[in-house]
DNA sequence: TTATTCAATCTTGTATACATTTATCCAAAA
DNA sequence: TTTTGGATAAATGTATACAAGATTGAATAA
């Protein structure tokens, strides 16, 4: 293989980098539910022509983050508890089944680096970033999901995870639901540790749904004060 | 609500309608897997302009018939063994899923309705209308997979189920699979009639994995030929 | 006031032009 | 023969123009 003068490093193209700029604003409360995004204000306020907004929606489309009508124009997904319980028993019923997908690809080195991981959570416990809570957590998940070997459910798991971080980032605001996250991905691990497929899913199932009650208790308490 | 002198029925766009044209292309065969689908080549070919034929095989490549790289194009998307795997495992698992909610929306009606699917089924194995067959084979399943109220998982059933039927299409070319395709579209329904959990779920992972190993037989027989 | 009409305006759908990047092919060199 | 280089052609990415459908709001009618 040959090195030229100046190599191209980013392939991506703009309508992907505007896909993720626009997902994060709505991550960020910057576009709201049910708020409108119509393509030529998107293309005065980011400076892009219409053509990658337009496919950057359609892409967000997919990823459940705006619905789009056909010449009506796309709209920031509002998630009411119903969607949040679609998202949860999904994310439950499929992660579960990528767990104990996983069982026979993992080895030792795998779990070394999930202990780790583990390991690594209970220190930034004590630091307090939230961030790199999110970080970790998710990094821990990912890594499992992705020793199952099926394309289609990782895809599938990548999309239903976006829209589920949407309602769960401040778990890790809690304190006490901290601990508990620690104490379960304990238990998952030493599960797959052990190859014990029941193990392995009670574990996850336990885990999500866990996570699922935490936030609803949370929502309904949002709404009780 | 008032009534317009002349309504457009028809909603949808040129995009859509590519769509459609060139998954229908590839299920046919007349696109063939790894073959290359080029922009300007599908605009001349179809007489659209390249932005409905860009859209288009964007939202294909989320279904799964092509896959697209940046910079380089769409691929009409090759179905390995491996694929097919994960596409039966996935189907398994969520049409199981799916049944098993609809459960409690399912009424006396719906219960009618799938009976009179079940006997037309009957009727049309003697006509060997194949397409006919496929036809109402696909609106049992549909229909109770719409009962589980769960949009997301209809929609990842609906995309899973296009790329199954790539593969499962021919199963009704073969007379003896008709006839336990019937007999398990029967045991479902009674399952789902008699409201018993345990029961619908076996009878539908008996379907799905019955039709997953007949496919698996005949690809099978054909490679060794 | 409340409802309705209709034109002005805004927005999306589609076509097309231009800019880059990638693929192709052929001649020259090893 | 095989390989390399580079001109040429072709394809995708992006911008823009125009057509057609949707929205809004003021004027009008009930």
């Amino acid at each position: 293989m040959k090195k030229k003068g100046k190599m191209n490093i980013d392939k991506s193209t703009l309508s992907e980098k505007v896909s993720s700029l626009i997902s994060d604003m709505i991550l960020k409360g910057i576009f709201k539910p049910g708020e409108r995004l119509t393509e030529t204000g998107l293309s005065k306020t980011l400076g892009f022509s219409r053509t990658p907004i337009r496919e950057a929606l359609r892409s967000l489309e997919k990823e459940g983050f705006v619905y789009i009508i056909p010449r009506k124009g796309a709209t920031v997904t509002l998630l009411t508890d119903r969607d949040i319980e679609e998202i949860f028993l999904l994310k439950y019923k499929l992660e579960t089944l990528a767990v104990v997908l996983a069982i026979e690809h993992i080895d030792s080195e795998d779990i070394a680096y999930l202990e780790h991981l583990n390991k690594k959570l209970r220190e930034l416990k004590k630091s307090k970033s939230i961030s790199s809570l999110i970080d970790i957590n998710s990094k821990f998940h990912s890594y499992i999901i992705n020793k199952c070997y099926n394309h289609r459910l990782i895809k599938m798991l990548d999309d239903i995870s976006a829209q589920f971080n949407r309602a769960t980032a401040f778990s890790f605001a809690d304190e006490a639901r901290i601990d508990e996250v620690i104490l379960e991905h304990e238990d998952i691990t030493e599960a797959i540790k052990k190859r014990d497929e029941k193990m392995v899913e009670s574990a996850m199932e336990k885990h999500v749904y866990k996570g699922w009650k935490f936030i609803k208790d949370k929502f309904a308490a949002k709404e009780r004060k």
